[in-house]
DNA sequence: TCAGCCGCTGACACGAAAGT
DNA sequence: ACTTTCGTGTCAGCGGCTGA
C-alpha cells in the first residue's frame, strides 16, 4: 500500500496531501486500477482511472451535498417553529399570571390513567355495540379473543399477554394480527 | 452513539380437522 | 389413506423508539 502510494505520488505529486484522493486510493477497486495503470501506464488505462475518480468525486460532492441541505433543512424548520410558536401561542401554552414561569398547560390535572375506554369491562364482547363486530368477534377463536381482550381491553402489550400464557410475543404478535385481519375481511364482506 | 425493549415479518414446523 | 387447510408455535432478523 505504502509502495503503490509512493509510486503514485512520484507520478502526480501535486494531488499529495488531497482528502478526495486519499479516500479514492483507500478503496481496493480503485487501488487494483492504480496498480494496472502504474504497471503499464497508456491512455486507456488512464482514462479509466480518470472516470473512476470522477465517479468517487461525485459521491463525495453529493454526500457532502446532502448533509449539509438536511443540516440547514432542519435548523430552517426549527427556526420557523419557534418563531410562529412565539407569534401564535395557543390558549394553554400562555404563562398564567402568578409570575412562576407556568403555562395554562400545566395547571391541567392529567386523568391519562382513567382515559380508558373499556375500563370497567373484562371482554370487548361486553363493550361491542356494532352487531356486525361483534359476529366477528365471536366468530374468532376463543385464544384470538382472549388476546384481543387482552390487548384493547386491559391495554397489555403482546409481552406481556406473551408472558400470562406462556408463549413467546411473536407467536402473540402473530395471532393478534390474524385475528384483526379475520376481522377486518369479515367487515369488508358485509359493506 | 449505543444498548435494550418492543413489535413485525418471513421461513419453517407441527398437529388437528376437513376434504377427496 | 392421503392431501390440504388452518391455527399455532419457534427462531432469526430487522427497524423504531427511548433512555443513558
Amino acid at each position: 500500500m505504502d509502495t503503490l502510494m509512493t509510486r503514485f505520488y512520484k507520478h502526480y505529486p501535486h494531488l499529495k496531501h488531497n482528502k478526495a484522493v486519499d479516500s479514492f486510493i483507500s478503496k481496493e477497486e480503485n487501488r487494483t486500477l492504480i496498480e494496472q495503470f502504474l504497471h503499464e501506464p497508456n491512455a486507456e488505462r488512464e482514462h479509466e482511472l480518470n472516470e473512476a475518480f470522477k465517479s468517487h468525486y461525485f459521491d463525495i460532492r453529493f454526500t457532502a451535498y446532502v448533509s449539509s441541505s438536511l443540516y440547514f433543512h432542519s435548523v430552517n424548520f426549527d427556526k420557523k417553529h419557534r418563531t410562529y410558536s412565539e407569534r401564535h401561542p395557543l390558549t394553554l401554552d400562555k404563562k398564567t399570571d402568578q409570575g412562576d414561569g407556568q403555562a395554562f398547560i400545566d395547571l391541567v390535572p392529567d386523568h391519562s390513567d382513567s382515559l380508558s375506554p373499556f375500563k370497567n369491562y373484562s371482554t370487548l364482547a361486553e363493550c361491542l355495540e356494532d352487531d356486525d363486530l361483534l359476529a366477528g368477534y365471536m366468530a374468532l377463536t376463543e385464544r384470538q379473543q382472549r388476546i384481543l381482550d387482552l390487548a384493547y381491553v386491559q391495554e397489555w402489550s403482546d409481552t406481556e399477554i406473551a408472558r400470562s400464557m406462556g408463549v413467546s410475543q411473536q407467536a402473540i404478535s402473530k395471532s393478534h394480527k390474524k385475528a384483526l385481519n379475520a376481522l377486518r375481511t369479515l367487515l369488508q364482506k358485509k359493506e
